[in-house]
Order: structure tokens, then C-alpha cells, then sequence
DNA sequence: CAAATAGTGTCTTTAAGACAGTATAAC
DNA sequence: GTTATACTGTCTTAAAGACACTATTTG
């Protein structure tokens, strides 16, 4: 006899095969006031990798969230982040990335602006730091006030991998996405030096600042996508510059 | 009492919380004779969405094998294509995608030369068929030998949303990936209009010829990705063009 | 004025596009 | 020669980079 979709889904027993569990795993990016790339490292309290430095992330809720939504759900629990910008990265699912069992993860990255983040970067958060990615040679390095420094390959997991494939991806899409507006302390008022150091810290290089304007006027201001607002900035004893703000407007 | 790793994984339970199912899906694309892009669709012989066109695919084998390797091994058991070149697109997490329970989906891009694929242009292979993909005004339409015609959104599943996301991905990677060479019938025997057609379909444009060739040899010529082979290609009563082959050098 | 940062102008190189043209095979 | 496809040259525009330059503020 032919069963109907609704008798088959009635039927249906999930159980039937061995499941993998499934994590998401979130690189947060900041720039740091001195320009530096930084990336958010929680150290274990619990096995596996005890003590190490390893990304934020958690378990995915079966049937309840999607990894997306899990993903958000654990950096706040984890930081107390909200509203994260949050884009998806890539799934890393070998079957011997976690000792425990077959975990699947599904990576993400996270661009926050360091003032909402000025907890970690200090000594006294015992558990959860922000550290300077240093890629030398193809190698990642973290490095918290010169004070903790370690190699990529000696966080938990393949964290390393997940961390290397962040920055590449970070660095291809800042020419075509919005990314590096998500860095800014505010995206309603900041002078395009601020804008510059954020480019600067993503690409790891020197921009000159004539033709980076010029980009940013091609790119940004004659899309629409943001704006001088005719204010200027504060007075430090030289020019105060002028600040932009963004408009909401689709840009590129 | 402190425990250590090795005694916390022996007693660790995997069996605790509710996983999700993970699936491998394949968004295989070719560009058939005719110059069009198009990709392989199965028919569904059973429950959810049976007797509906959707992507091959398939379950993880939880703990035995990566995402990675069940697509490859999905797309061997459903189509016999073996040594697929595979990318990881995207993973979709929604817990109502799959009516039967909450199952990740994480999809992979496939590129096969048309030649490896012929059986599913004929009409006679029922339950997997090439269907030229066409997007208009962001939306996605289906059509295999103008008989069977259907939109993207009566597809199974979330596979419109896949296969859009797909499409996209593979327009953006063109610039900058090899993955138009992965389309030619013969890597190493080519001719640039050959190539030309395929960054054709793929982009949905026409291309100028010159401005192609002086990008081609600029992009791939120059750093060595492919070369002349000094042979021609088949006479048809007019001038025979020159033969290129891929050298697996780096290229771009 | 000097100091310090903000901001511009110009020249060159390179890539991309439009478009007209020449070359070589079979017949 | 014609026909059909293969292939090139040139002009224009736009983007990217190097680098010298001017502008505006405080003190």
C-alpha cells in the first residue's frame, strides 16, 4: 500500500542512524587601538583541551535553532555580545577534530567594534581575552599585551585552521562587502583615518592615504552608502577632521 | 577529584542531548553543448517530497567519514561520478527545511566536463536528468529538452535556495578560481572558444573576443596555469583553432 | 611662526571594454 | 575567389598605485 507524506513523516524514527553533534564556532575580529587585527579566545574550564585557549562556540539545539541562531546564542552567553554581525564561514567536520565524538562545526565570524569588547582586553578577564593575530609565513600567532603568546597549532581543536580561514576570507571580501564598517567604534561619526586603520589592520599593509580616499569617495561616498555629515572631530591642537557617518543606503 | 582528559573522554556520554541530521547535498553543475549552464537533478523515489526534483544527496555516516567525503561518496552512489571536483558552499540549518526532523544541510559545488554527464540528457534516465538553470529577476526556473519545465521553488526541500546560492558563488569564484577549467570536456585539449563559452554560461553574458583573449593570456598564459600546445583542433572547412592544455601550474 | 594631522593633484601603470580589422583554413 | 571561424590592434575609460603637494587647526 502507497503511503501519503503525512502517514511516512507519522512513521518516521529518527533514531535509526548514529548522528554527528553539531557546534557553532565564532572567530570575533576587532581592531585594536593600536590598529592590530585581534581575535576573542576563551580559555577551557572543562575537557577537552583543559586550560587552552580555543574559540567561543557551543552545541547546537536540535530541532530548536538553526546553527545561525546558535551561533548567536553562544557568543552572548559566552561574552554577553548582542546583535553580533555575524556571517557564516565554513563547516569543518573531520571525524577526529574532537576527541569526544564526531563534531561538526560550523564556523563563523563576528566583527565587533573593540569598545564593546574593552572586557577582554583586560588582565583581570581570567577566562576570555582578545588576542593580536599575527600570520607569519602562513603560521598564525597570538599575542595578548606581549604578556601570553602562543602558536595557532597550540589552541584546542583545529581552531588554528578555523582562525587561518577567517582572515583569508576576511581579507577577500573587504573589497565587495561592508565588513570593515562593522569595525568602527561608531558607524554614525567616524573620520576616514579610522576608516583607513581598519583597512590597514584587515589587509595588514599600508595604505596611502590619497588613493585609499580616493577608493572610499569611488566606493562609498558616490554610492551613497555613506556620507560627510559636515561636522568634524575633536581638536587634538591640529585639523580636526571631517566625519562621515553611514546611510543605510546598499553601496558598491 | 581532578580528572584528566583521558578519563573524561572514557566516561564521556555523546548520547546526552538531541543531535541534528547532518546531509551532504550536490549542486553539480555542467555547460552542455548548447552553451548553457545547467545542473543535475534526481527525481525523489521516496518520502519527503517524493516524486519531486531535487539534488543528490545524502547522510553522514556519523564518526566515519567527513562532510567532505560524503559528498563525494553521495555523489558516486547516485550518479557513478567518481573524482568530482567538490567545494564546500554552504551550509543551511533551518530546523523546518527537512519535514522529518531537524537535518543540517551542508552543500557542496560540483564542476563536470557535459561528456562525463551524457546520460542524464537523455530522456530515458527517469530519475536523474541535466535541467539548464535559469535565472530571471532573481528567481530560479528549471527547464530539461523544453519538455519538463518548472520554477526553482518546486524543487524539494530548500534546494531553490541552494542552487541560487550556488549560481551566485560560482559567478563570483570565476574571477579568481580555476573552476571554469574543471568544465572544458579536455584539460588538456582546448581551444580558448571553448573556454570562452563556458566563462559564457557561466556569467550569462556574451563575451568579446579580443578583450577574452587578452584577459585569458594575461591571467593564465602569462603565469603559466595553461599553455599552447602547437597543435590545432578539427578542421570543419574553415580555419582550425590553436590547442591550449592546463600545465597545473598555479595560475592568476 | 612651527607642529601635526587633514586632505588634494598629478603622473603612470594596468585592466577592461568597444569596435574595426586581418589571417587562415576548406571549398 | 567565398565562407566561416580564428585571431589581432587600437582607442577609450576606469581603477590602482607612487609621490609630491596644499590646507587647517592649536599653541
Amino acid at each position: 500500500m502507497e503511503q501519503t507524506e503525512a502517514e511516512f513523516l507519522a512513521s518516521y524514527d529518527p533514531g535509526k542512524y548514529p548522528r554527528p553533534s553539531v557546534t557553532a564556532d565564532i572567530v570575533l575580529f576587532t581592531v585594536g587601538p593600536h590598529g592590530h587585527l585581534m581575535v576573542l579566545l576563551i580559555r577551557r574550564g572543562g575537557h577537552p583541551f583543559k586550560d587552552r585557549w580555543a574559540l567561543p562556540g557551543g552545541f547546537v539545539s536540535a530541532g530548536k535553532e538553526s546553527v545561525d541562531q546558535a551561533a548567536a546564542r553562544e557568543l552572548a552567553e559566552e561574552t554577553g555580545i548582542q546583535n553580533a554581525y555575524l556571517k557564516q564561514l565554513y563547516t569543518f567536520s573531520d571525524p577526529g577534530r574532537d576527541p569526544r565524538t564526531h563534531v561538526i562545526s560550523v564556523a563563523y565570524t563576528a566583527l565587533i567594534p573593540y569598545s564593546r569588547l574593552k572586557f577582554a582586553a583586560r588582565d583581570d578577564a581570567a577566562d576570555a581575552k582578545l588576542f593580536r593575530a599575527i600570520v607569519n609565513d602562513g603560521l598564525l600567532y597570538l599575542n595578548h599585551n606581549d604578556r601570553i603568546m602562543f602558536r595557532g597549532i597550540d589552541l584546542g581543536f583545529d581552531h588554528n585552521d578555523i582562525i587561518l580561514t577567517a582572515i583569508k576570507r576576511l581579507q577577500g571580501r573587504i573589497s565587495y562587502e561592508p565588513d570593515a564598517f562593522e569595525l568602527l567604534e561608531d558607524k554614525g561619526r567616524f573620520t576616514l583615518y579610522e576608516l583607513q586603520q581598519i583597512f590597514e589592520a584587515i589587509q595588514d599593509t599600508e595604505l596611502d592615504t590619497s588613493n585609499f580616499r580616493k577608493m572610499v569617495r569611488r566606493n562609498y561616498v558616490e554610492t551613497g552608502f555613506i556620507a560627510e555629515t559636515g561636522e568634524r572631530g575633536k581638536r587634538n591642537g591640529y585639523r580636526p577632521a571631517a566625519l562621515f557617518c553611514c546611510t543605510g543606503q546598499k553601496g558598491n
